[in-house]
DNA sequence: CTTTTTAATCAGGTCCCCCTGACTAAAAAT
DNA sequence: ATTTTTAGTCAGGGGGACCTGATTAAAAAG
């Protein structure tokens, strides 16, 4: 019988972390406002973007469909981040109704990076803890994954098989 | 020194854990969409929620000072949570310029069980790693902490007063 | 008793995520 | 060869987090 004492101590400083970093974010964010070094989150451009570093050259119909998203939302997100210079787009040469969505070496490089990137906050703790903190995002990464196979098993397929391996090959 | 490889895997796991778990969210919300059940984020309505929670009946223009925002922000973010019924407007009697804003009893509800909700993913984790993790969450929101104050004192007060107080009296 | 400061408001804007509906062009099926 | 399905597009909308500018009402200061 796990502790709910302990539980709801951890939940608490989930939370609170949470909320710190955010306005850690937030504040970094606004002192140098020249770039916009959003942290890249598993949505809209940010979740075409990873799928696209783990899985290059997809139509946008393919796209969608992995993401769950439709393909008019799909475009758009895809129609930014050919404005910001990160992907491009061209036409199938093999069925024309297709549009192939590639990366441009700064999309790539930013997915990468962005992914790659340890945060300052992780200096603070000894191996013991890095080595703990793994463990434990690991259980709890696999317990969310159970989660989501539960509810909706293709979903899950589909985010299994390209994000999740992604930001597992990139740090393993 | 730290072993970079035990930091790269760790923040890995943490950017996955946020893909993940933004995703489960995102299913299980879907489910039942009868109630919106956002996960209350430190950010717009939320923000104003969870100070509330901590001090109510503060007057707009003091919401406004404690979470950094404008003036007029803080009047959208409050008029949408009167929209929801989770907060009341009423004049000040003692400056009629103020306007004084009160949870209102599902407003207190919703800012406590969002906050005292004790995640599912929790379950998997034994005692000890419960501890464990409470005491590296300890050890990384300090040094959030610690960031923001060193990029903007005045900020980490008002920040610190508000919420991280609200978080740890009700967890510990 | 004016002038200035303060708390709020309305109006309008930027950008983000995401969706439905209506419509075209191209491929696949009949 | 015609119908149907498929991939995308445009138009429009809902909601969210913020912001600047202009204006009003009330309190504080001169």
């Amino acid at each position: 019988m796990p502790n709910l004492a302990k539980q709801r101590k951890a939940a608490g400083k989930l939370i609170e972390f949470g909320m710190v970093r955010h306005t850690a974010e937030e504040l970094i964010h606004r002192e140098h406002a020249d770039k916009d070094e959003h942290p890249l989150r598993f949505q809209g451009q940010g979740k075409i973007l990873l799928t696209l570093a783990q899985a290059d050259g997809l139509s946008q119909k393919e796209l969608a469909t992995r993401l769950n998203l439709t393909a008019q939302s799909t475009a758009e997100f895809v129609n930014k981040l050919v404005k910001k210079q990160l992907v491009t787009k061209e036409k199938s040469t093999t069925d024309r109704r297709k549009t192939i969505i590639h990366l441009t070496d700064l999309g790539r490089a930013t997915a990468e990076t962005e992914t790659a990137k340890v945060p300052e906050f992780l200096n603070t703790l000894t191996d013991t803890e890095l080595d703990q903190l793994t463990t434990i995002l690991t259980k709890i990464n696999t317990s969310l994954y159970d989660e989501i196979n539960t509810a909706n098993p293709t979903r899950f397929d589909k985010f299994q098989q390209t994000v999740a391996n992604h930001i597992r090959d990139w740090f393993l």
